[in-house]
DNA sequence: ATAGTTTGTTCGTAAGCTTTACTAACAAAC
DNA sequence: GTTTGTTAGTAAAGCTTACGAACAAACTAT
């Protein structure tokens, strides 16, 4: 429904600005302050916001009259003064379907409540479909979800593999032989309701970052049958300048050779970092500390590359988004630590390298986010 | 006067908008469109933008009762119809002072008009100065400019090496000594007027892209005593969550070793490719051949340093600023072609990597933006 | 009981943009 | 020379948005 303004920093003002505008932006501020915070009054909203009393009035009786904002009751606690009528988001008034087609064999999607909680779950196999059949797996997906909601849906979420635009056309899935298809508008039109693509790691990036306490000058890299990552600048997802920002996979890592890759290259990240090659390395060692072997040279390659990224935009954390068996523990360790050793400490001595705290749901609940942003300037 | 709305992509509204704010962007709109398209009526103003005719003129009445716009006289053209009134920008009412702290020697200073154009210059060498002397020498820099003008002084701006955060602090410049210096406050307090103080390497990026017709997506390379960096992402310049972004020179290129740093640490970027260590080496070199070496050696390694980078950020653009007899040849040339070779072609193949075409006042004109930008809501 | 505090509303006002309608000034065609 | 049609800029009225002042309601504290 709404966009905000933000605060940016662009240089150039470039379309024009009427009070209704303004006004959204107002809008979004207090079912904002009212998602973060819970229960509030509206005289407590008005002191949050800056906005008068007067206007919190207005602005929370026009959501009242949309059903996106419902009277809690009064407030309990003893206190002088007229007593506050509590108002609260209507969590219960919308759910979410979000849909994560990231991974290799599987199409995973969920039903989601505003507070981005997971009620239901549907996968479906993948099966070696692609195009048009791959497609109609997304849709036949949906449809189980809608079959499963009790309310009326907000929106589709989708966190999609490879090249993304902003108008949700995936430009480039090789997985999914994928190449410029407009999965936002035919699952907009087939379905009827808001539907909004985005890149699986960006999808990630804006979970963590929502529900996973994340700062916001972060990487999130995802690895899996490949490596990607996603961007958050100053709170700013980065979508880049062919939106393929993130695309870490392919670069080449060390000057010192490596295996060869898919992609015809040497040494790229991949084919230290991606989970069959490491599986198939791991499986060739025979004693526990080659195993370890095996994992320290792969963090020590994903730090070798994160080192200039992190010194470039100065990071505050980067999260790690895969599975936990491989990456938890001695990789993680050697990643941070390289980059510790490669780049300034007086700056990035106090870097975070973690795993997500959102395990395997992580792509679902960034579509999801996505959703509660675009719908409801809610996130 | 104005920093605009913009059309942030923010997940998260997070301060009020009154209406008044939305007439302060489209102000800045208006001045902006007069800015870049020069001489134009009410009407084409109206058509550029998207605003009625009635909202230009009364945004025009306020700008020229503050002397920011003037009516130039009709346009000469013969067409059907009432004649058009020529606005423009009344680009001769101010001057801006500009002035460059990133060289090792000397404080470079000079009077620019509205149009970025270099008026007059100054220069005040810095003779080893450190501490209080250096910021004596930046007043007497700005005092020996302001003589110079023939306008009131819109505002300075200050391109200071080292880092420095939103509010003017510079808080380490090693070079200078300063840590934590109020420069922007203490300047502003002195002389009375705007003052805007940027790292050097951003406000580079701000002249390349203001002036020097830089795409929205772009690193700017910044090679003198040291290197630097400044980025600019989505046309918004990226500041780092400490204000350290685009410090790369201490990143530790290549897994093979290399030449000790001043940092303590092995093979930095800077150990190849600052000036000092360039000069060094290419001096101790016999023949052509080894020189060739030695810059393509240098530009290898850049290369490798920014191919993480270019894949991370899906970068447009690199520009180079430094010693053109250096950068500008066989070591742009080993940069580019190692980045191609360690990224993927298919997103990174028509990347551009560049000299600056604004020379040694890169930085100058850059600070002169800042206040542009600042002062006015242009750039 | 009385005084003070807090909440939320009503009323009137200021600012900002739009729509509508107008005048001024011109070119083209007769 | 007159008519027709177009473009520029302005004036008036109206809508939207937010604000401040004032107030009633409802509570606590004394």
């Amino acid at each position: 429904m709404n966009q905000g303004f933000g605060n940016g920093r662009e240089l150039r003002p470039t379309t024009k600005v009427l009070p209704e505008h303004a006004r959204g932006h107002n809008r979004s501020l207090v079912m904002q302050t009212l998602y973060r915070e819970g229960q509030l009054s509206r005289a407590d909203i008005a002191r949050e916001t800056g906005l008068t009393r007067v206007t919190i009035s207005d602005l929370v009786a026009d959501l009242i009259g949309e059903n996106l904002v419902i009277e809690i009751g009064q407030r309990e606690d003893a206190r002088p003064g007229k007593p506050a009528t509590l108002l609260d988001l209507n969590r219960d008034a919308f759910q979410i379907i979000g849909i994560d087609l990231s991974e290799y064999a599987r199409f995973r999607g969920a039903l989601l409540d505003l507070d981005g909680k997971i009620l239901e779950r549907a996968e479906l196999p993948l099966a070696g479909s692609t195009g048009d059949a791959a497609q109609q797996k997304v849709v036949a997906l949906v449809e189980l979800l809608i079959d499963k909601a009790t309310r009326p849906i907000l929106g589709i979420g989708v966190g999609s593999p490879g090249v993304v635009d902003l108008a949700g056309v995936v430009l480039t899935a090789p997985n999914l032989g994928w190449t410029n298809r407009s999965l936002q508008q035919e699952l907009a039109e087939r379905f009827g309701i808001a539907v909004i693509v985005i890149n699986d790691a960006n999808a990630a990036v804006l979970a963590e970052h929502s529900f996973g306490g994340a700062t916001s000058d972060m990487m999130l890299v995802k690895v899996g049958h490949g490596v990607g990552s996603g961007l958050l600048l100053a709170g700013i997802p980065l979508f880049g300048s062919r939106f393929a920002a993130g695309e870490i996979g392919h670069v080449v890592v060390g000057t010192d050779g490596g295996l060869a890759c898919v992609c015809g290259k040497v040494g790229c990240l991949e084919t230290w970092l991606a989970t069959p090659r490491l599986d198939a390395a791991l499986a060739l060692a025979r004693t526990a500390e080659q195993k370890e072997q095996i994992l320290w040279a792969a963090g020590e390659r994903l730090g070798i590359a994160l080192a200039p990224v992190v010194g470039a935009l100065d990071l505050s954390e980067i999260v790690l988004s895969g599975p936990t068996e491989l990456l938890d523990g001695t990789l993680a360790r050697a990643t941070i630590e390289t980059i510790r050793a490669r780049s300034m400490p007086e700056f990035h001595g106090n870097l975070v390298l973690r795993m997500t705290t959102l395990g395997e749901d992580i792509v679902l609940r960034g579509a999801a986010v996505m959703v509660l942003s675009g719908q409801l300037g809610v996130s």
